[in-house]
RNA sequence: GGUGGCAUAGCCAAGUGGUAAGGCCGAGGACUGCAAAUCCUCUAUCCCCAGUUCAAAUCUGGGUGCCACCUCCA
């Protein structure tokens, strides 16, 4: 199967290809850090981390890079009403982002590049620009011609004479044509740096044409961001590298659409949000990864406390299944005739289907699909009358076992199998052992003390569960 | 005004030509000492109108409604 991506370049899904045979480089736009990053923002570092994760279990050797906007309007306001400085700021919610995206088993990118520490690259781009006409000096500023880059509004779709129709009267006559961007801000203040046109500071756009030629080259396969960047930030991006680099610099546009609340559009701007890690407080982060990969990554999700029970009670549904099949795996297979290899097929058949699934633009709500059916497949199976668990049935259960590691963890990174820790071992002896006394118990047909033992274990947060394959148990 | 997108059961959500995946909730049944878990059954003429086709949720045209971008925003 070949992968199909949807790219916001062409408009329509296309076969995937490397530049380089076997490898991917992907940049993403990261957080401006002058906040915690909230659960819409999230879904925009869930999304490459998804496409990461498969590519990687395609085979494909992925190197990626998310960087950190560290210097801006924003951060700059932020800064002087903390009383501290953008780097100060800057340092505190980098430290936490990465405990909220550790949380939220987000795999490492390879480089976390700051605009702060490009600053000279960033010049020398503007340099080249200048020389090569696409840029011109207007009192101290620097701004990009657009109407010299033929190509400008590729990406949106957008005809420049319609963008200059709507675009907000732009008070200053700095400008040759208002859609004209800044590459170079004078000012007067700190956070300022030296530059050939005086004091100053980057355009925002700038950073990301910079860094990703720096860590990745001229030209790399997959640029990712939300549908909000579009237009100006990758279209003015566009503008700069190609015109500074005369070809074509990132093959695939991806663009993850927004997290809404009652319809409308999550955002800083508006206050309607939520920080991921108020939502961690209270939710597992399998719970919110799964909630924000339950539906195709370019479709709006709508966030709510509902959807998210719902998703935690589905997530234990496939939980059940997996634990049983842990369980089941650890046991002494039995003499008899029951063969697995139906159950076999119908695995194979599920992880086809997943597979399938993915190539197809990463749809993972299809491919969550997938792991369900394979799930009900397997109680099904478990369940039946005429189980037993020969060595034939158990070589299954421990492909299958894999199975749901494979794609469930290191795929959707949902962590679907219990693992138990080494202090927990005593516990396993102690609840073992209470099991034992109460399964005598219930030979003896002494069901108010077997009932007594599961209460109380209960209370202690100890949940059992009587099989015909023996009584089964969890921390809850 | 320009541009892009969306409209599928009570809710969430897949599905680009051959009479609708999956999840949540609900009803009934099976299993069970009781629970839990699980399985089975049931619940959709796919926003409206017209057209193309042997055949359309899926293509075309026209409506209606909603969202987003054009200003910082994932």
């Amino acid at each position: 199967m070949t992968l199909r991506v949807y790219n916001t370049l062409t408009g329509s899904k296309e076969e995937f290809e490397t530049i380089e045979e076997g490898k991917v480089k992907i940049y993403s736009c990261g957080p401006t850090v002058y906040d915690y990053f909230h659960i819409g923002n999230a879904r925009a570092f869930v999304v490459p981390d998804i496409i990461k994760r498969y590519l990687e279990y395609k085979g494909y050797q992925v190197t990626h890079v998310l960087n950190f906007t560290d210097v801006d309007d924003k951060m700059i306001k932020r800064a002087d009403e903390e009383g501290i400085n953008i780097q100060q700021l800057a340092d505190r919610f980098i430290t936490a982002f990465f405990e909220d995206a550790q949380a939220l088993n987000l795999k490492k990118a390879d480089f976390y590049p700051q605009a702060t520490e490009h600053i000279s690259e960033m010049i020398e781009l503007i340099k080249d620009l200048l020389t090569k006409d696409y840029a011109y000096q207007s009192e101290g500023d620097v701004y990009f011609r657009i109407e010299k880059f033929d190509d400008y509004g590729k990406l949106s779709k957008q005809k420049v004479e319609d963008l200059e129709a709507g675009a907000r009267v732009d008070v200053s006559n700095k400008k040759e044509n208002p859609l004209d961007f800044t590459l170079w801000k004078r000012a007067s203040e700190e956070p300022r740096w030296d530059s050939p046109w005086g004091a100053g500071r980057p355009g925002w756009h700038l950073e990301c044409s910079v860094m990703s030629r720096k860590y990745l080259g001229d030209r790399f396969d997959i640029h990712t961001g939300g549908v909000d960047l579009v237009f100006p930030h990758h279209e003015n991006e566009i503008a700069q590298s190609e015109a500074c680099c005369g070809q074509q610099v990132v093959n695939y546009w991806l663009h993850n659409g927004y997290i809404n609340i009652d319809g409308e559009k999550m955002s800083k701007s508006l206050g309607n949000f939520f920080t991921t890690r108020e939502i961690l407080s209270k939710y597992p982060a399998k719970v919110v990864r799964l909630f924000l990969i339950a539906k195709h990554y370019r479709s709006p999700i709508n966030f709510s406390d509902q959807e998210l029970e719902n998703t935690a009670t589905g997530l234990a549904r496939l939980e059940n299944a997996i634990e049983k099949i842990n369980y089941l795996v650890e046991q002494e297979a039995v003499a008899g005739q029951l063969d697995g290899t139906e159950l076999k097929e119908l695995a194979t058949e599920k992880k086809e289907k997943f597979m399938a699934a993915m190539d197809d633009d990463f749809n993972t709500a299809l491919a969550i699909g997938a792991l369900y059916e394979l799930a009900k497949e397997v109680n099904r199976f478990v369940n039946s009358e005429d189980f037993e668990l020969t060595q034939s049935v158990k070589e299954v259960l421990v492909e299958i076992e894999q199975l749901f590691k494979e794609l469930g963890e290191d795929v959707l990174g949902i962590e679907l199998t219990a693992e138990a820790g080494k202090d927990e071992q005593l516990v396993d002896s102690l609840v073992e052992l209470l099991l034992d006394v109460r399964e005598e118990a219930r030979e003896k047909q002494e069901y108010q003390l077997a009932d007594q033992i599961r209460d109380r274990l209960s209370e202690l947060g100890v949940e059992v569960k009587d099989t015909p394959q023996g009584s089964q148990w969890k921390l809850s």
